[in-house]
DNA sequence: CTTCTGACA
DNA sequence: TGTCAGTA
């Protein structure tokens, strides 16, 4: 790992911050780490401390919500990032971000995924 | 003052 | 998702 990616990953920001930066209430980013999208550390006094990375991600998350992803959606995005990781990880050069970029348009092309309609367990596997 | 968890008029 | 409570 590069020191760049190392300084990426280093949770040092609290809430505070990331609410400033993200423009997201502290009830949505606790939520979305429910959800497992990002994974803050704790503090000693058990105050959660975010990374660059997770402020990223919760980025990242807001544009998948304005665009009508739901979270069911927007865990399938960062779920077949993973899965296609472990494939490309021995072949494909393609970044993290590639591999969302990819899935994401699919998603939005294959129509659906709003957060109105339900859950979409039963979507067909993209 | 800031953040945390749990809960719901 | 908002928000209020009672803490740490």
């Amino acid at each position: 790992m590069s020191e760049k990616e190392l300084r990426r990953s280093m949770s040092v920001f609290p809430i505070g911050t990331v609410i400033k930066l993200t423009d997201l209430s502290a009830r949505q980013i606790r939520y979305y780490e429910e959800q497992d999208l990002i994974h803050p550390e704790r503090s000693e006094g058990n105050r959660r401390l975010y990374s660059l990375n997770d402020i990223d991600v919760l980025l990242e998350i807001k544009d998948y919500l304005s665009d009508g992803l739901n979270m069911a959606g927007i865990k399938r995005v960062y779920k077949m990032q993973k899965e296609e990781e472990k494939k490309a990880r021995n072949k494909k050069p393609l970044t993290d971000k590639d591999v969302r970029r990819i899935f994401y348009d699919e998603i939005l092309s294959q129509g659906g995924l709003n957060p109105k309609n339900p859950f979409d367990t039963n979507r067909p596997k993209l």
